[in-house]
DNA sequence: TTTTGAGTTGTTCGA
DNA sequence: GTCGAACAACTCAAA
């Protein structure tokens, strides 16, 4: 941590102070909830800004090592960037908000709008117990929040195509200024917690606004223009790498939007996916843990011995299919998996393994650095086939054909398998085909997927029918 | 008001 | 090997 700039002192708690309350917004740039809090602080001649952020254990206790250890570095930056003042303190933000507001006479505490069900109930409760000091909530991690954009009824949307017709329709306010100006530090800030070393050999990518901004120039200029052909390929770097930045704010969407051409229509889209889940969540807040299809909830899912021990041969990437096992390793070593992949993963975990998609959703939430509840939940949910897109029952991903196809090389493959080193091209896909396939130990396949494909497809028809939600 | 066509991401089968 | 049909059915906007 930086050296402290400017300290106050229990003393000076007469005068008035304002607090930032920084949670997915970790930056200085394009940070309107900042402004808003310096522009207060001015007004009202306070004595600075003091920046806060809190970790709170609901959220801290359920995160993988690699959640954690993104987070960390990421405060660190921000810390920096704030000369050391950065106040971070562990615990319930419900009872650490209104203390702090207290304790150095805020006149008022500013946030950027959460819109996930649980920040919205947290927001309320603080709001309620800070009394007479205003939560102030300026922007959003959106370009434009969730509930902005509806159907000329007013009803929300439930399809991708129109919502991003509209959204682009009704367009997005230009990047904020940057306000440069001092911060206020306290004592009592805690050290941030330790967490064991990461695996060797898979480091985490860098955090922070500096990271966000450099890894976006990169992109742009190597990687956007072949984006649309490209990016589904694993064995590539070709896509963004921005999903951990947009995830803890260190870059603001409407920051990349306003650089981007009318020819990037394939990633302005992508950025739109992000927002229409998020509305899509708004609007449903249950659809976190429910489906949003009703008639799931009468799916027969397995149970048991057997299917304790397949979900486990998932999550350690041990199901003898090499592209299901090659991401599930590389979400346990980086916190990350190419989206092409998840959806492979998360398609053999249901159809295949015919377990909840909840089940998957919540290892996914757990282990991935740029874990985002709306996108996670409803990125299961599109694949599980109970989403928001139109009811494919009878979707299901063959994760041999994923493989060959997209992973062309197989190099993606044997990064993350090297059980299957020995196997060159795309022979990685299919270590049974080849005599010396099972060489190197790679395990034999769990299940066998075209028999597999049959039940689920069965089990999908037996939930058919109009329905409910 | 009703009808119609299209909708991120797929697979298999048979001609 | 390639290609189209079938799978089966909800939402939305334009005609």
């Amino acid at each position: 941590m930086a050296e402290r700039s400017r300290h106050l002192c229990a003393f000076y708690a007469a005068e008035m102070s304002t607090i930032m309350w920084f949670r997915r917004d970790l930056r200085l740039g394009d940070n309107p909830a900042m402004n808003a809090a310096l522009d207060a602080d001015r007004a009202g001649r306070n004595i600075g800004v003091l920046p806060v952020f809190i970790i709170d254990p609901l959220l801290w206790d359920s995160a993988g090592e690699v959640r954690r250890a993104y987070l960390l570095q990421s405060l660190n930056s921000l810390d920096d960037s704030l000369k050391g003042s950065l106040h971070i303190r562990l615990g319930d933000p419900r009872v650490l908000i209104p203390e702090l507001a207290r304790s150095i006479n805020a006149a008022s505490v500013h946030i950027s709008e959460d819109f996930g069900p649980y920040g919205r109930r947290r927001d309320a409760e603080v709001d309620r117990l800070l009394g007479a000091v205003p939560l102030v909530r300026t922007g959003s991690p959106y370009a434009i929040s969730p509930g902005r954009v509806t159907k000329s009824d007013g009803q929300p949307y439930r399809v991708f195509t129109p919502f991003y017709r509209a959204w682009l329709e009704h367009g997005w306010r230009l990047p904020a200024q940057t306000i440069e100006q001092d911060f206020i530090g306290i004592d009592g800030s805690q050290s941030l917690p330790s967490i064991p070393p990461l695996r060797e050999g898979f480091p985490l990518p860098p955090a922070g606004e500096a990271a966000a901004w450099e890894q976006w120039k990169w992109f742009q200029e190597h990687e956007l223009a072949r984006y649309s052909s490209q990016r589904n390929r694993p064995d590539l770097a070709a896509t963004s790498g921005m999903s951990h930045h947009l995830r803890w704010g260190e870059i603001h969407p409407r920051s990349m939007l306003s650089a981007l051409s009318p020819a990037d229509e394939v990633f302005r889209k992508e950025l739109c996916w992000r927002e229409f889940y998020a509305d899509v969540l708004f609007h449903s807040p249950d659809s976190a843990r429910l489906s949003l299809d009703q008639r799931f909830d009468a799916m027969r899912w397995a149970e048991g011995e057997q299917a304790e021990f397949a979900f486990e041969q998932w999550r350690l990437g041990a199901t003898g299919y090499p592209l299901v096992d090659a991401g599930m390793r590389q979400l346990l070593s980086e916190g990350w998996m190419h989206n092409r992949v998840r959806m492979v993963t998360a398609s053999f975990l249901v159809k295949d393994l015919h377990l909840p998609w909840q089940r998957g959703a919540s290892w996914f939430m757990q282990q991935l650095r740029d874990a985002d509840l709306a996108s996670n939940s409803h990125g299961w949910q599109w694949v599980a086939g109970c989403g928001t897109d139109a009811s494919p029952f009878y979707r299901v991903f063959n994760p041999v054909l994923q493989g060959v196809k997209f992973d062309p090389t197989g190099d993606y493959v044997r990064r993350y398998v090297p059980e299957l080193g020995h196997l060159e091209g795309s022979r990685a896909h299919e270590p049974w085909k080849h005599a010396d396939g099972y060489a190197g130990g790679y395990s034999p396949r769990l299940v066998d997927h075209a028999a597999e494909r049959l039940v689920a497809l069965d089990d999908y028809a037996l939930i058919r029918q109009p329905s409910q939600r």
